[in-house]
DNA sequence: GCACCTGACTCCGTTGTTCCAACCCAGCGG
DNA sequence: CCGCTGGGTTGGAACAACGGAGTCAGGTGC
C-alpha cells in the first residue's frame, strides 16, 4: 500500500496517485480488466512477489475497485476470487490512456500486449470530451488550480 | 528513475506505468502542465526531496516529456527550466483521466485542487472515443490481449 | 483415516528505493 | 571577496519490494 503523501487530499489527480499510483497496483487492475480473477493467476501474469500482492489486492478492495468475494466450483473447495466493481470498471479509460499514450510515444520494437477496442474490434482512443459529447482537441483544453 | 519490470515491453500499458508510473513522475508532470517550470518550484509545491526531483526529472527529459532549456532573466544568472514537450502535453489527457475519476470515487471533505475545463470554463471529462470521433459507452469497449 | 495436493496466504532475510539533511558550486550584488 | 540563491550531489537511516520457505484449510486418492 503506498505510503502517505503530503501532497494528497488536496487535488484530486493527487489523491488517485497516492491511492493507486505504485507499479503494481495498476498492473493488478490491467489484469482484473482483462477477467483475471485468482491470486494465483495475477500472480503468475504478473510475476509479483506474493505478500506484495496481497497488500495490493486489499489495498484495492478497501478502495472499492475491486471486490473480493468467495466461490466454490462443483467438487472443489471455496476460493476466492477479485472482480471489478463499477467503480473499477470506471478507471479502465484511465488504463486505456496510459496504453495509447505508450503505443505512440514509446516506440519499441514488439508491440503487442493489449489493447482497446469497440464492438468492431477497431482501436479506439481516449479524449477529453465536453458536457455535450463533443471531443476537444488539446488546446481546448486548459487546467488551473481551482 | 523506476526500476526494470519483468512485464514491461510487451504491453504498452505496462512500458508506461515502468517508465512513469511511480508516484512522483506523474505528481511532476501534473505541476508542469499548470505551468511550473524550475526546479525549486517543484520542489517547494510538491515536498519532494531534491535528489529525487533531480532524477525523476532527468527520467522524464530522457523519456522526451519535459525538454530542459535554460534562460536567463534581466540581470539574474542564467537558470534552467522545465518545459512539457508534445508528446508530455499528449499525457494530459492521462492526467484528466486520473483527476476525473478521483473526483468521482474518492471522496474527500475538501475537494480543490486542479480541475481540466475546456474553452467556457466548463468541466470536461475523458472518454473512449471510436476512430469517427463517437463518444463510446463503457460497455461498448473492450480489452483484450492482441 | 491418512498422506498428499492446491490455492491463498504469511514470514523473513536480503536487496533495492526513498527520504532527509547537509554540503557543494557558479554567478550576481554589494 | 563575502554572502545569497538556484540547482544540484553525497551519505546514511528508514522504508518497501523481492523471492523463497512455511502455513493452513478443504478435497482427493487409497
Amino acid at each position: 500500500m503506498p505510503l502517505s503523501d503530503p501532497t494528497a487530499g488536496r487535488c484530486s489527480i493527487a489523491r488517485t496517485i497516492t491511492a493507486l499510483g505504485d507499479r503494481w497496483s495498476l498492473l493488478v487492475l490491467r489484469e482484473a480488466a482483462m477477467g483475471t480473477t485468482r491470486f494465483s493467476e495475477f500472480r503468475q501474469r504478473l510475476g509479483i512477489a506474493s505478500d506484495v500482492l496481497t497488500d495490493r489486492l486489499a489495498g484495492l478492495v478497501e478502495r472499492g475497485l475491486l471486490e473480493r468475494t468467495a466461490y466454490q466450483e462443483e467438487g472443489a473447495r471455496t476460493r476466492t476470487e477479485y472482480r471489478l466493481t463499477p467503480a473499477g470498471h470506471d478507471f479502465e479509460v484511465v488504463l486505456g490512456a496510459l496504453g495509447v499514450w505508450g503505443r505512440e510515444h514509446l516506440a519499441t520494437d514488439e508491440d503487442s500486449g493489449v489493447r482497446y477496442h469497440d464492438a468492431a474490434g477497431r482501436p479506439v482512443r481516449v479524449a477529453f470530451v465536453d458536457a455535450d459529447g463533443r471531443v476537444l482537441a488539446g488546446d481546448e483544453v486548459t487546467v488551473s488550480r481551482s
